[in-house]
DNA sequence: GGGTGCATGTAATGGGTTACATGATTCT
DNA sequence: AGAATCATGTAACCCATTACATGCACCC
């Protein structure tokens, strides 16, 4: 009955409605501007363009550049715009999204902690990274778009992405600390019973 | 090439690994401990369940109960601990779930700042409510399973959601905010000349 | 008498990624 | 010479959810 998220058509839709572009600008542009919580491959975007100038939401237009390959530039019409709305306007249904690392972690009995210690290390590395692709990107919309209507609400996005990060990694800290010490008691417990003079 | 997550069979597995369950038993466990980063629906489960026992994974029993259908108990075998432990030691590898809300807010000059305020408004009932559960849980942990080994690594996941939850609320805040600073300029502004005398 | 919970499963459907296919141009 | 980028698209596959199907027992 439910048709799950499935905003493959209107994030394409919604990226139009900002300016004309190419299923490979798309890809492009997707990747850039909220490629931090969403993504799609060409097997999505090119069927749904299609689908989409089927119902009349987009019109292309055929760029015949010379020596390049030819350019379908997709723009959005009225209905399109009309559409795009009526979807922002639906309640978005909360999802739970399948988390591998915390999977392994709440199965971290089962295995040695080291092994957890590793996996979120790199996680670390990982979120460090994007962290400060957030702080530019935010930078970037502040000087360069900081004009446009649109920019508070790109910012908003940003700062979700700045906040959940910032979460995990003091999550990250604290759990290594714990994961440090259980492996330190490890070491030191698992025997029966400790002699006084150490041996081996 | 890469099979994509897929760990629909190893959470299988990793409950299997505390105690024997029926299909039944674990859709419950999985909702009632990973529920907050995982889910699996039965459609998954039985299959799943079927291919861990050809592979001899895990090896089931049948348990004829007067009156109630029969129960199929499946429990771990050796070579499925060892796959579990192969499993755990997998580098999971980052995902970017899509945020649908996020999307929305991103594309929101396309609409009223009030539309956005709704949906955020809502997410912060739903988010406050699963951050009360966790905490409940986290209680019941120490309270009830304290003693057991794992129960540390049954924490550091709660810990997780607890985090980011919070990092939500924050944001929720914050943008809450900001739209509403939006919608009072729009309100105001959008008239191309104010009159000394309000009408109207 | 009807809803809810226990209990097992299958079939249909759909959404999405990956891999494949093609081909020119520009950079190294 | 070869890699990377621009550019478009399709087909196969897989994973997962939803809906369906069945049936007993217990509670209200």
């Amino acid at each position: 009955m439910t048709k799950r998220s499935g905003a493959s058509a209107e994030i394409l839709l919604g990226l139009l409605a900002m300016e004309p572009m190419s299923g490979y600008d798309l890809a492009q542009s997707i990747r850039a501007s909220v490629g931090h919580f969403w993504n799609e491959s060409y097997g999505q975007i090119y069927p749904n363009l299609r689908k989409l100038a089927q119902n009349g939401l987009v019109k292309s237009r055929t760029e015949r550049l010379a020596g390049k390959p030819d350019r379908h530039v997709h723009s959005i019409t009225a209905k399109g715009r009309q559409r795009l709305r009526e979807w922002l306007a639906v309640p978005p249904h909360p999802e739970t999204p399948r988390n591998e690392l915390l999977l392994k972690v709440f199965l971290g009995e089962q295995t040695e902690p080291e092994v957890l210690v590793v996996h979120i290390e790199s996680m670390v590395q990982n979120e460090r990274a994007s962290l400060k692709k957030l702080e530019a990107t935010a930078q970037e919309i502040i000087a360069a778009h900081g004009e446009q209507p649109a920019a508070p609400y790109w910012l908003m996005a940003v700062r979700f992405g700045q906040l959940e990060l910032q979460a995990h990694l003091r999550w990250a800290e604290e759990s290594l600390k714990s994961l440090r010490r259980i492996a330190a008691q490890r070491a030191a417990g698992p025997q029966p019973r400790r002699r006084k003079h150490a041996d081996k």
